[in-house]
DNA sequence: TCGACGTAGATTGTATAAAATCCCTGGTGT
DNA sequence: ACACCAGGGATTTTATACAATCTACGTCGA
């Protein structure tokens, strides 16, 4: 675990139920709860060696974020999302990504750029193939990053929320198809971009990164799945 | 493949907490419960005379839903939205909707228009300032009809908490401005275009028409000049 | 007078236990 | 053999009770 980093919201482990939430959410992401996998609040809440209930509001939270789908009187699963629904999370992103983008890029500061520039580096090094999980994180976070002066609020929960599930859903794929190099070569052309002030061009790169990945999934998954 | 269930209306309250969660809805876009208002877990148990656990859950729904705010340890509060958040929820709209109508419009049946008539004519009948509920109920449905044959689940999802959230917002400013009739003569050459096949005409209009209630209403706040 | 501290009251968060619901299995009748 | 329905067991949902936390207010000291 990364020590001391800055006191976020999401580690201010003020209730149990929130704690609960981000330790499923990590297993769901990092691919330890498969889709579909059966959510039983009691086998959780004796796990973490707590109540049900704060596990039953950590699983509706998780459910807003679209990674749980929870069925009534029969519990939650691990959602799981066909290839057009995940084609369709990422087509949402290619429309709302440039536009946070474009509300953003003026207002992004040098230490803004510091952190990126730090994201790129943690990429560069050797750690690509190895920990796609720490990939996922810091792809998630440079969006993220990215985004955070837009000033829409409603928009950034929701990208945020995309971006999560994207990436998993991303993950086996990235690690076998290069696609890591190739998204590495777009974020840093895309940092160039916004700090010499094309905004625009940053904009349509960015929509066609997205779209771009979300090809490359669509054709990995055809490739493997042409039986079904 | 799941075999067809019957897809009920889910007016069936098949859980209290869902049927709180309907009532306290519905109390918030009606404007009984007014941005800011402070929702007390213990006042709403016993008014609907449950227990606090399904009032607790129904409270995190609405929150997922944008309508309230929890903060932890501190309650919940209706969600108070800046003009700027309101028009940012437009803008969305804009975005996404004439994609979901663009995908849905050919696959409309002539039932769905019979309903979509149905509502155009409830509209004209006599019922437009006195009872601005029904008719903001009614505007939401007629969105959702449009949509309902997209196949994008999430931005179905996500099109349909904004729909929610603006008709809470817009209905003050509705029923002064004369706003309704104008909706009116749009939602009908709406209907027109998608019946005559002009699809790409139908979506053009409806993001000018989204964009043009957003607009109407931020000129009735200036005017007004409230700041919360 | 003003501000800091601490206690009381109220409100939310969590644990435990009871009630409702669903799935599955096994028997029964046709 | 097939359809149907009853009952047991597992799981979720709700109720009740307790613990933790926050806000308000009053007291104390500078």
């Amino acid at each position: 675990m990364p020590p001391a980093r800055p006191a976020q919201k999401s580690l201010q482990h003020r209730t149990i139920a929130s704690a609960v939430a981000e330790e499923v959410r990590r297993r769901i992401v990092d691919g330890e709860f498969k889709s579909g996998f059966q959510l039983r609040q009691d086998a959780l809440a004796t796990e973490f060696g707590v109540s049900r209930i704060p596990v039953r509001e950590a699983l509706m939270q998780l459910e807003a974020e679209g990674l749980v789908k929870i069925l009534p009187h029969r519990g939650a699963i691990v959602s799981e999302l066909s290839m057009e629904e995940v084609q369709e999370l990422f087509e949402l992103r290619a429309l709302l990504e440039p536009r946070l983008l474009k509300a953003s890029a003026k207002h992004l500061t040098e230490a803004d750029y510091e952190r990126l520039s730090q994201i790129l580096q943690e990429y560069s090094t050797e750690l690509r193939a190895k920990h796609v999980r720490r990939w996922g994180e810091l792809n998630t976070e440079f969006h993220n990053v990215l985004y955070q002066h837009a000033r829409q609020p409603r928009a950034q929960a929701i990208v945020g929320g995309l971006l999560q599930e994207c990436d998993r859903h991303t993950r086996l794929q990235l690690s076998l198809t290069g696609g890591m190099e190739r998204a590495e070569v777009e974020h840093a052309e895309l940092v160039r971009l916004c700090k010499s002030g094309k905004v625009s061009a940053a904009c349509a790169l960015l929509k066609t990164h997205i779209e771009g990945v979300g090809k490359s999934l669509r054709n990995y998954f055809e490739e493997h799945n042409k039986t079904t």
